[in-house]
DNA sequence: CCGTTTTCCTGGAACGTTCCATAAGTCGAG
DNA sequence: CTCGACTTATGGAACGTTCCAGGAAAACGG
C-alpha cells in the first residue's frame, strides 16, 4: 500500500497513513485551520515529524492557484536599479509575498527576463526602467498587473519621481549660490531624461537665466559623462555649474575636472542626481538629488499587491518628490 | 467548452483546444520534444502565441519531479558579483537549466536569500563568495550539490582564482617598472584576501624586497581605499606603488592620490584586482589583476550539473589563473 | 425525545503538467 | 498483400496538494 519510499519525500499520503485519519485532515492539520479535534491534531503532528514531512510548495501552489511571487526585472549593471532592488527586498518583507528577480544583462534582454518570470507564475511584475516599448507593456498588462518605476508609460501603474522638480530643486539652489553658467549635461533616450531636461529648461527660464541654457549630451555611465564634460571645458566660457543626469555620469565629470585642474566647488559646482551610494561616499561627497527609493518601493509593492487582490480602476501613476541632498560638490560661484 | 477565462491564464488545453489536438500533443511541441509533424508544430505555436500561453513551471516540475534550477546566492552591492552573476546567465544558457537569482544585501542575509532558493526545490546551489560558515556549508552539501564561487572552502565544490599568483603578477610587473617600496592595501576578512596578502609577500621576497612588505589594513569598498591611502601618503616614505584588494577599493586610492596633489603613474603607481567594469572605465583606465570570470562561470555551472546528474565523487577545487591586464596606472618607478 | 446546530472527519474532484501505453496511418521489404 | 518499423497522434493516469460537498456523532434547546 502506502509505503514511504527512502528515496522519496513523504507526502500527506503517509501521514495519514500513519496517524490512522483521511488526506484531508493532515492538510487541515499543517495549514494550522480549525476543524480537527486537539487529540487528533496531536498524533497526526507527531506522525508528521517522525516521518520528517514537509509539505512541497508546488503542489501546494498548483493547487490554491497562487504563487504569492512578484516577479522584479531591473538591470543588473544599473546601480540606482540596485538600490531599488534592496529596497524593494525590504519593502516585500512584510507583505506575504515573496521577490522573483530576473536580471537584465547585455546578453539577456528584457523579453528574455520577463517571459522567465511568467513561467514561474509571479502574480505580478514590477519592471525597473523597462525599455520595453508601451505597446509591448499594454499587452503584458492584459496578462497580470504590471507595476512600472522610473519610468513613465502609459497604460500601467507607474511610480516614478518628479523628475522635471529634481532639476528645478538643483538649479535654484545653485541660483542662490550665485551661478549664472549653469549647464546641464543630460541622459539622451534613458527613463526620466526628457523630463529632466525639461525641468532645467522651466527652471532656468524662471530663474531669468534662459540665456545661459547649454544642454550637452550624456548618458548614464562615466563614460559618457567624461566625454561631456570635456565638451564643456573646451569653450572659451565654460560653465561655472553643471547638472548631471546621474550620479554615475556624474563621477565621470568629476574626474576630468580633478585632472582638468578644476577645483570643486571653487572653480565649479556639480550636481547629480539619485544619490545612489556611490554619491555617499566621503570622497565624492556629490550634492545629488534625492530620488525617494524607500518610498517609491513601498508604494510599488502596496501598488502590485492592491492589484493581486482585485482592485481594478484605471491605471494610475504615483509621483514621489525628489530631495535636494547638499553635500560638499557644490559652493558658491565665484566668477 | 473549453473557453480560455479572460482572468485566467492559458493552459496547455485551451491551446490544444484552439489548435485542434491533443494536450499531450501540445505538451510535446512546448518541449521541443520529437513526435509531432512539421505542420501541426507550426499549427500550435501559432496557437499558444495567439494566447500568449506560458507553461506553469510549478505543475511542470511536481509531474517530473524536476526544477532545472540552479540557485544563485550573490551580494548585489558587490561589482564583482555582479560580473560574475551577468556571465553566469550566458554560461547556463544552453545548458537546459534555468537561474533563480537570491540577492543578500544589507537587510537580508545568506541564510534568507539561501532558505528561499531551498523552498523553490533548486537543484543545486551556486555561491558567490559565501560568508557562510564552513560548517553550515557542509550541511548545505548533505542536502543538495553546492558549488561555491571566489571562496575556497572545505567540504564543497570550489571555482576559485590563484589569487596569491596575481599579487605575484602585480609585483612582478611593478619590481620590472624599478619599483621597490610596494605597499598592499588588503581586504580584511573578504573571501581572497588572506591568499592575495600571502602572495604578495611571497612576492616580495621572491624579488628580494622583504623590508619594503608593507600591508594596510583596507576592505572592499572606496570608503575602506581612501582610509588606507590617506594612512600610506602620511608616512615620511611613502610607497611609489600599491597593489590593492580590489578594484573598488582602488578607486578610492586613485581619489585620494588626485587631490593630495599626486599624479598617477608618475608619483605613485597603482594595481586593482577583478578587472570589474569598473576598471575599464576610460576615465579610471586601472591596471589590475583579472579573475576569468568566463571560464569560472562556465566551470561553476557545468560542475553543478554533473553533480545533479549523479557524479558522485569527492568534492574538487578548481583553481583558475589570474592574468595581468595593462592599463594606464602603472609607470616606471622615479624615485 | 426530537429537531437543529456544531464539531470533527472523509472521499473525491480539481490544479496544469509529463509520461506511458496504445492506435492509426505510411512506407518499404519480403 | 502482409508484415514490421517508423512517424504522428491520442487518452488517461499520475504528481502532492487544496477545496468542496457531505456525513456521522455529539451537543444543545425546547
Amino acid at each position: 500500500m502506502q509505503m514511504a519510499d527512502a528515496d522519496s519525500r513523504p507526502t500527506l499520503a503517509d501521514v495519514a497513513a500513519r496517524a490512522g485519519v483521511s488526506k484531508s485532515l493532515v492538510s487541515l492539520v499543517m495549514r494550522d485551520e480549525p476543524g480537527a479535534g486537539a487529540e487528533t491534531r496531536r498524533r497526526v503532528l507527531k506522525a508528521a515529524d517522525e516521518l520528517g514531512y514537509h509539505p512541497d510548495s508546488r503542489a501546494r501552489l498548483l493547487r490554491s492557484g497562487r504563487s504569492r511571487l512578484l516577479g522584479v526585472v531591473f538591470g543588473i549593471q544599473h546601480a540606482f536599479h540596485v538600490d531599488l532592488v534592496t529596497a524593494l527586498y525590504t519593502a516585500a518583507r512584510d507583505s506575504g509575498y515573496e521577490l522573483a528577480l530576473s536580471a537584465v544583462t547585455p546578453d539577456r534582454d528584457e523579453t528574455e527576463a520577463t517571459t522567465g518570470l511568467l513561467q514561474d507564475r509571479c502574480e505580478a511584475l514590477i519592471m525597473l526602467g523597462p525599455q520595453t516599448p508601451a505597446h509591448a507593456l499594454a499587452r503584458l498588462t492584459t496578462r497580470l498587473p504590471v507595476v512600472v518605476l522610473a519610468r513613465g508609460v502609459r497604460g500601467a501603474d507607474v511610480i516614478r519621481t518628479a523628475d522635471a522638480d529634481g532639476l528645478h530643486l538643483a538649479v535654484d539652489h545653485l541660483g542662490r549660490l550665485g551661478h549664472q553658467r549653469i549647464a546641464h549635461i543630460d541622459g539622451g533616450r534613458a527613463p526620466g531624461a526628457a523630463d529632466r531636461r525639461r525641468g532645467y529648461r522651466e527652471a532656468m527660464d524662471a530663474s531669468g537665466l534662459s540665456r545661459h541654457v547649454q544642454i550637452v549630451a550624456g548618458g548614464l555611465t562615466e563614460q559618457a559623462g567624461t566625454t561631456a564634460a570635456r565638451a564643456l571645458l573646451d569653450q572659451s566660457h565654460p560653465p561655472t555649474a553643471i547638472t548631471v543626469f546621474n550620479d554615475r555620469c556624474a563621477t565621470g565629470v568629476l574626474d576630468v575636472l580633478l585632472r582638468g585642474g578644476k577645483r570643486v566647488p571653487e572653480d565649479v559646482s556639480v550636481v547629480g542626481y539619485d544619490d545612489s551610494h556611490l554619491a555617499r561616499l566621503a570622497h565624492i561627497n556629490l550634492t545629488t538629488v534625492a530620488q525617494d527609493v524607500h518610498t517609491m518601493t513601498k508604494l510599488a509593492v502596496a501598488r502590485a499587491i492592491e492589484r493581486i487582490e482585485g482592485a481594478d480602476v484605471a491605471h494610475r501613476t504615483i509621483v514621489v518628490p525628489p530631495q535636494l541632498v547638499i553635500r560638499g560638490t557644490t559652493g558658491p560661484a565665484t566668477t
